[in-house]
Formats: C-alpha cells, sequence, structure tokens
RNA sequence: GGCUCAGUAGCUCAGUUGGUUAGAGCGCCGGCCUGUCACGCCGGAGGUCGAGGGUUCGAGCCCCUUCUGAGUCGCCA
C-alpha cells in the first residue's frame, strides 16, 4: 500500500535544508531514519541521500488525521512531508546534525510507501556481516558511509574524463565478446549459439584492442572499463573489476609516467583536497625486492632488509649454511624497538614467515643494557653475533630478524613480514599517500612447471634498448619497460611501452616457446594490424576499484562497488551463477557433465 | 586445493573448569510520556547455540565429519 504524490512536487533534498530556508514551506521525500513518539508531540528523522531532516508534529496544533498518521509511521517507510521550515529554539538544537539548527513543522504527510522491517537496521553505527549486507545490497546502500564511496567514486570518474579529455584523450569502448587468449588468467566463457561448440570470452583487459586502435591513428585512447578474470577472490580482488585503461602514440616511458602523476594529482586534489607530490619516487624492481623484498613496497615505514650472507658466510650454522650453499641468501630486517616482544609474540612471527614458504625465521634482540638474546646464539661466537647486530645498526631494543633461503622465499617472507610488524605496531595511516614508481621489470621468468620462461608483464612488452642483445645471450636478465604505480603497497596501476618492432616481437615469441603458427593462431589479428604501419605506443591501467578503495580508506574493494561479488564469486543477492534451462543449453550446444559425486546424490 | 579465524535471538556479541530454566545491547510488539534527536520509562515476544555424529550421568563448551562466511598461500600474462 502507498500514496500517490500526486499534487506534491519535492522541492529540497533533506541535507540541503538550511537556517537561509527558514519560514519557506518545503517538500520532502525520503525514507524514515527514525521516528521518535513523545505521546503528543512526534518527530520524524527523513533520510535521503544527501543527509537527514527532521519534522516535527505536534498533536496540539495539528489535524488528528495528520497526528495519527504520522504516529503510525515506521522505520525505512517512503514520505513525503511538507510543511514549514523554522528555526529551533534554543536548547533544541542539534550540533551532530548538519540540519540541526531547524526543522520541518508538518503540514503534510503522505506515505509513498511502507516497509517491513529491515534484516538490519540502516545506520553506520550498527555493524553487520558480509554476507547479510550482500544479499540486502540495496539496504546496505542507503547507509551513508556506502554511499559516500559510491559517490567518490562517481566523482573519480569524472575527474578522470575531464582530465584525459583536456589532454586529448579518446574514449573508446571495446568489445565484452572476444576472443579467449589462454595466456594468462582464466576467461570466462561465453558460448556462441550461431556457431555452436564456439566460445567468446569477456576481457581480461582491451589490451590487444588498445593496441590495435594506436595502429588506427586514435593517437590516444582511454576508457573506463570492466575487466573479467575467473580467478579466486581476494579482498582487493573481484572477478569483475574496473580499470582506468589508457595507451598513447609516440611515447616513451617518461610520457605515460608524466601524464599518470598530473592525473593522480589532479583526482587527489580535486576528490579529497590532498595535494601530491609530483614527481613521484622512483625505484627499480631490483632495488624494490632488496630493500623492501617486494616489487609493490609499502613505503609508509622502514624495516629495510639488509643482506647479511657475506657476514655469516663460513659459519657453522647449518641453517645459513645450507642456504648459501643452494646459491640462496640470508637477510634480515631490524625490527626497531621490538626487542621487547615476548617470546609468543616473535613464535607467532616465525609461523607467519612459514604462510610464505620460509622454514623458519632466526632472531637476534638487543636487551637494554646493550646485551643479546638469541635462539642462534650458541651457532656463533659472541663476535660474529655482535658483527651481525652491527651491520644491522641494531640498538638497545631492537629484534633482528633473519631469514635464510632461497632469493625468491627470503623476499616473499621478509616482504610480508615488514608489512606484518607495520600492522602489528599500527604504523600506517589510511590517509598518508605515498607514491612510488616500481620500473625496469625484468621481462622474463623461469616457469619450474612448464619449463620455458613467461612473461612477466604480457609477451609485447618492449624490452630496455640497452638490453636488447642479451635475449640472445640471457634471456633471464633483460628489462622490460614496464613500470606499476605502487600506492601504500597496493599495486594502482601498471603498464608498459608495447613492441612495435617485427623482429623484436618473433625473439619475443620464439623466448616464450611459442612457435609462429601458435602465436598466428592466437594474436594473429595482431600481428597482422601491425604489418601496415604501427606507431611506438605504450599505456598504463589503474586498478579503478582499488584507486576508490584507499582513497575511501577501505579494507576491501567491495565497500565500493554497487554490486559485489562473494568471495566464492557468486553474487549472494541475485544468486548467480545458476543452472539454465535444458532448452537454453540445447540451442548452445552445450551438454552439461555431472561429476561422480552428484551422479552418487541421484 | 592448503592454512587460519568466525558461526549462540532479526542485528552485533558475551557465555568462566563440561553442571539448574542460555544472557546483554540494539531492533521488534504493547503501554505511558509535549521538545526528542542513538529520546526516556514500564511490560512482552523472540533460540534446532550452523548441521550431523561421538565422548560423558550431563555438551553452547571436548572430539570427528560437514556446511556457510571472511582473511591468506597457491592462482591472478
Amino acid at each position: 500500500m502507498g500514496e500517490s504524490m500526486t499534487g506534491l512536487r519535492r522541492s529540497h533534498m533533506c541535507g540541503n535544508i538550511t537556517e537561509k530556508n527558514i519560514g519557506e514551506t518545503v517538500t520532502v521525500m525520503g525514507w524514515v531514519q527514525r521516528k521518535r513518539n513523545l505521546g503528543q508531540l512526534v518527530f520524524i528523522a527523513l533520510r535521503d541521500n544527501t543527509g537527514v531532516v527532521q519534522a516535527a508534529f505536534d498533536e496540539a496544533s495539528t489535524d488528528k488525521e495528520l497526528f495519527a498518521k504520522a504516529e503510525s509511521v515506521k522505520s525505512e517507510y517512503v514520505l513525503a512531508i511538507k510543511g514549514k521550515v523554522c528555526e529551533r529554539t534554543e536548547g533544541n538544537i542539534n550540533e551532530n546534525m548538519k540540519t540541526g539548527h531547524i526543522e520541518i513543522i508538518a503540514e503534510e504527510l503522505r506515505i509513498l510507501s511502507e516497509s517491513e522491517v529491515t534484516p538490519f537496521q540502516i545506520d553506520d553505527s550498527v555493524t553487520v556481516s558480509d554476507e547479510l549486507r550482500l544479499k540486502y545490497r540495496y539496504l546496505d546502500l542507503r547507509r551513508p558511509s556506502n554511499f559516500k564511496n559510491i559517490k567518490l567514486r562517481n566523482d573519480v570518474a569524472q575527474t578522470v574524463r575531464k582530465f584525459l579529455e583536456n589532454e586529448n584523450f579518446l574514449e573508446i569502448e571495446t568489445p565484452m565478446l572476444i576472443k579467449s587468449t589462454p595466456e594468462g588468467a582464466r576467461d570466462y566463457l561465453v558460448p556462441s549459439r550461431v556457431h555452436p561448440g564456439t566460445f567468446y570470452a569477456l576481457p581480461q583487459s582491451p589490451q590487444l584492442f588498445k593496441q590495435i586502435l594506436m595502429v588506427s591513428g586514435m593517437d590516444k585512447y582511454f576508457q573506463i572499463v570492466k575487466c573479467f578474470r575467473d580467478e579466486d577472490l581476494r579482498a582487493d580482488r573481484q572477478p569483475e573489476f574496473t580499470q582506468i585503461d589508457m595507451e598513447m602514440s609516440f611515447v616513451e616511458v617518461d610520457d605515460v609516467i608524466d601524464v599518470n602523476e598530473r592525473l593522480i594529482k589532479t583526482v587527489f586534489k580535486e576528490n579529497l583536497g590532498v595535494d601530491v607530490k609530483t614527481p613521484f619516487r622512483r625505484m627499480t624492481y631490483k632495488e624494490a625486492m632488496e630493500r623492501f623484498g617486494s616489487d609493490k613496497p609499502d613505503l609508509r615505514f622502514g624495516f629495510e632488509l639488509k643482506d647479511i650472507s657475506d657476514v655469516v658466510r663460513g659459519t657453522d650454522f647449518v641453517v645459513f649454511k645450507n642456504a648459501l650453499e643452494a646459491g640462496g641468501s640470508v637477510r634480515a630486517i631490524n625490527a626497531n624497538g621490538c626487542g621487547s616482544f615476548p617470546r609468543k609474540q616473535i613464535d607467532s612471527l616465525v609461523e607467519f614467515v612459514k604462510t610464505y614458504k620460509a622454514k623458519g625465521l632466526a632472531w637476534i634482540g638487543v636487551n637494554e643494557d646493550g646485551s643479546l638474546k638469541s635462539q642462534i646464539a650458541k651457532f656463533f661466537t659472541p663476535e660474529k653475533l655482535q658483527e651481525i647486530v652491527d651491520k644491522m645498526e641494531a640498538k638497545p631494543g631492537d629484534l633482528i630478524l633473519i631469514c635464510a633461503d632461497k632469493d625468491k622465499v627470503v623476499f616473499d617472507a621478509l616482504g610480508a613480514l615488514r608489512c606484518e610488524l607495520a600492522k602489528r605496531l599500527e604504523l600506517t595511516k589510511a590517509d598518508e599517500f605515498n607514491f612510488l614508481w616500481v620500473t625496469e621489470f625484468p621481462m622474463l621468468e623461469w616457469d619450474e612447471e612448464e619449463n620455458r620462461y613467461v612473461a612477466v608483464h604480457h609477451p609485447f612488452t618492449s624490452p630496455m634498448d640497452e638490453d636488447i642483445p642479451l635475449l640472445d645471450t640471457d634471456p633471464g636478465k633483460v628489462r622490460a619497460k614496464a613500470y606499476d604505480m605502487v600506492l601504500n603497497g597496493v599495486e594502482l596501476g601498471g603498464g608498459s611501452i608495447r613492441i612495435h618492432r617485427n623482429d623484436i616481437q618473433k625473439k619475443m615469441f620464439e623466448l616464450l616457446g611459442l612457435k609462429k603458427e601458435e602465436a598466428e593462431e592466437k594474436f594473429g589479428y595482431l600481428l597482422e594490424a601491425f604489418k601496415y604501419g604501427v606507431p611506438p605506443h605504450g599505456g598504463l591501467a589503474f586498478g579503478f576499484d582499488r584507486m576508490i578503495m584507499l582513497m575511501s580508506g577501505a579494507t576491501t574493494i567491495r565497500d565500493v562497488i554497487a554490486f559485489p561479488k562473494l568471495k566464492d564469486a557468486s553474487c549472494a543477492m541475485s544468486n548467480a551463477p545458476d543452472v539454465v534451462d535444458e532448452k537454453q543449453l540445447e540451442e548452445l550446444g552445450i551438454c552439461i557433465k555431472v561429476s561422480e559425486e552428484e551422479n552418487k546424490e541421484d
């Protein structure tokens, strides 16, 4: 049941009524945040996406019918209220409310729509489980904090469009139904009815199309675009997510970096009022790994890694010895001020690094009197122990944490450990923004399982000019013209200058173990396009959801996506994915293979 | 696929060493109240302690299995 709003027209948004409107007759429409019934006096707090305003109904001065209707109102009813804006008398002012100095003395009330009792209260002060929030996402989104995030997302998108338009970028849509490319992430597949037995894929990114747009002479392209990857979810990974994708012709690394630094500066200034200093700090991949154990280091805190292999080489401690003999390294971080960690706390750090395949963690604590405590003391002479302490520049009250293994394990473990320490010590602030470019990524990585090189970025990433000769002699050492923008330990975006030379592209495919026919089969249309005059070009893609997450202080991208998926990639609200009709499958020529387990149940 | 954490009223949670009838706040329902604003006061309803099995005289609590959610490793060119 609900009344019509015929004859009434919304004149103001709830949150925008101020002292300036005193004396005016206004009409507001929205949801009942709360009703307070004092007997002969009823207050209704009405909410829309601008805020809340209070309407007052006084039994003494309103007609009986109107007052009774006001009394009947419940939470989340949708109302239209018409009345006169009045100044609140002293003592009745609510300083916590934007509209707290005024109220509407109601003259007319219509119940446009009633509401059942909601599964949870629509209030930022109430915490609700993710599952319930997402099942009733439309209620969740009524909460001001969620609206704020969605609004910020809109505002940033508009800033980006305006900025790139000014820089002569064209917003161009690329297809959602494309050819599957079985490199990289798993594709979401879409069956074709017209061509039974064949499939489109949803794009993991518009990569090949945007490069072809450069061949088309579009010069500068951008798109705020959905991308799809059928991989497991994380707090910052959804199966469908949004990129700010761009590509530019006739540019080098510095050109791409420049325009994106200015873009970010504008976005942060206009939407958060934050001044981001440019140019951003730059760091090579090698430096990032050696100093921070990560290609996306969080620079808001220290705890840098140091290589102590040379210090401990030749000592008898078998763990260190084995790691070094296997070609690995011994590295450590100085956890400043953690020397007083109780044993239990240290043990939990040891457990923590095991997640990253480290076999353990050695530690040396420096007591306040300068003496040392360590579970590995017996394996070293006091002089050697002191040498480690000196190398780590550890002072009384510090704790040295040492990891010995293959480089990859050491970097992974210590890189994660320094972040864990910062988390435990609460060293990071969400509103501190520390930007960084990580450059000179390796071009290729040896894949043990497949026994071949795989592209770190993608196979169209250009090598650095001075490393081109290494393609023939030592491909693993070749650095790429690839760059990632990192913010507070999160990979915010990444891109590269692409290969536009035929001979280098050919060599690249060879190194990846792709035969000519395979390359043709997978990327033929791109290679074909490249035959007809391809400009040198490069680009970048931002994770738009991550950007808004960091800007809003959210800890998961779910909080900045209107309708996100649960961890198992399903939609709690609509129950997608779901089975489809036999008829639909028949039309597509698709037959579902029932697993043995399900067979048994039948 | 692995590991960790969680699951008790509509919501968020507490629940001691295994021991009487499982509690709180909010919400909901009823009543009172003319200045509330997270209104207040009085009263009330509401529970398969995620599910199944086991140990025990006795299980919300211990054990096993399983389901659900989250975080993470693998994965994510």
